[in-house]
DNA sequence: ATTAATTTTTAGCTATATCTAAATAGTTAC
DNA sequence: GTAACTATTTAGATATAGCTAAAAATTAAT
């Protein structure tokens, strides 16, 4: 069975909104997450149904099948990987390679995808920190918070971001943050969610919003 | 200006057989180089037409025109490129790569052409043997003539290979000839063209037909 | 110079992927 | 429990890319 681009886009897109599978994902949001009108979703999911991929009933949303799990994981698998490759081999800044993976990702030939796997040491992780799956699917979960969720005086690592727009990552860039950080989180204002946290001897103030796309394993 | 990924095919089809922009092509020709039917030709020519990458009358077949070619050649050095990569950082045999980089040939990132070509160090020939053009479009070119037009006591260097299919190439790593190994012609059957080399100390019998595949530099 | 053969184009159909506008189903508020 | 609101689907367009069958133009043969 196989997916056209734009089904792929979509599939993805629906498991990431229904968080690898557990909640139903409604019509709107795969629209305003694909960038989309609603009446292009109802059209592809309608497409996405019969090839089971995914369960729908008219007007209730979807559901993603185990077969549309087992294939999302592998475009993400793939697009995981080309932005490991484009990071440690070709040089690219973290912001610049998720257009480009967005591209690659649809790239079919399982020896392709084997080949890099290997030829980058299997890695674990992406650049974001965001885990790529294995040949069978499988993922290595890790307990995050967001650094929103810290308490004052706790410490932990930066492992991953929720958003890998250019210009958040740029941001994170120019203040000092990255993937691997040791952080403690020094003062959290009250009044609106931002926050002080230390990295690297230095002292680092965020807004909410900011500190809600950075995720931390607690240590 | 951007082409979808099948008028590049066509694009490049058209490049290939107007032999680098000197002869106008047929739409049968394109037909039967691109495994379309003539009519889906001639819709695509007018297309190509109007984007005015290729000269377009009527029943007179197309000729490409400049910013054609610049076009074609930037699609050509990409597929080179990607080949030269699997083959030298994946290890893919020469006969694996055609198909993948059929695929990556359409990936649009000036960067990661550019970083790709500089990770390659800036190779010169494909695994193939034909040449990659620079980031300019230029293309070094090399006097050759096929294995067939050689005349019996003289040698040469194998360069490259007429055609990449699987078949023929596998059967060339049967029997042990490479690009870069060098040859002698002993003898040439004037019935069928047939002839006999001599490659690494080894004599090889060989059909007209593999011979007029295989490309040399006469030394 | 006609006629015949070949090549090329056009007409009309299918499939994918998108859109806007209109219709309809489902949900919420009173 | 009906009215109002929101979400979703359907209808009808457009654009791409392919096909077959029929028409038209060019080229070749007599
Ligand atoms: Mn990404
Ligand atoms: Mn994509
Ligand atoms: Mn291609
Ligand atoms: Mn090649």
């Amino acid at each position: 069975m196989t997916l056209t681009n734009s089904e792929e886009n979509y599939l993805k897109a629906i498991y990431h909104l229904s968080e690898a599978g557990k909640k139903s994902v409604s019509t709107n949001d795969i629209a305003s997450s694909m960038k989309t009108k609603p009446a292009s979703v109802s059209d592809m999911i309608r497409k996405l149904g019969a090839k089971e991929v995914i369960n729908y009933r008219k007007y209730y949303g979807v559901q993603i099948t185990e077969e549309g799990q087992n294939y999302a994981l592998q475009v993400i698998r793939k697009h995981r990987l080309w932005e490991v490759f484009l990071v440690d081999k070709l040089k690219f800044n973290w912001d610049e390679v998720h257009e480009v993976a967005e591209q690659l990702e649809h790239v079919r030939s399982p020896l392709l995808t084997q080949r890099l796997d290997e030829y980058l040491n299997f890695p674990k992780f992406d650049p974001h920190g965001d885990p790529i799956p294995d040949e069978f699917g499988d993922v290595k979960a890790r307990p995050r918070i967001s650094l929103s969720e810290m308490e004052v005086d706790q410490a932990g690592q930066i492992v991953a971001v929720k958003d890998s727009s250019a210009a958040f990552l740029r941001y994170l860039d120019k203040v000092g943050a990255y993937i691997g950080a040791r952080i403690k989180l020094l003062d959290k204002v009250e009044f609106d969610g931002s926050i002080e946290i230390l990295v690297d001897q230095k002292t680092l103030f965020m807004s909410k919003d900011v500190a809600s796309n950075i995720l931390i394993v607690v240590s």
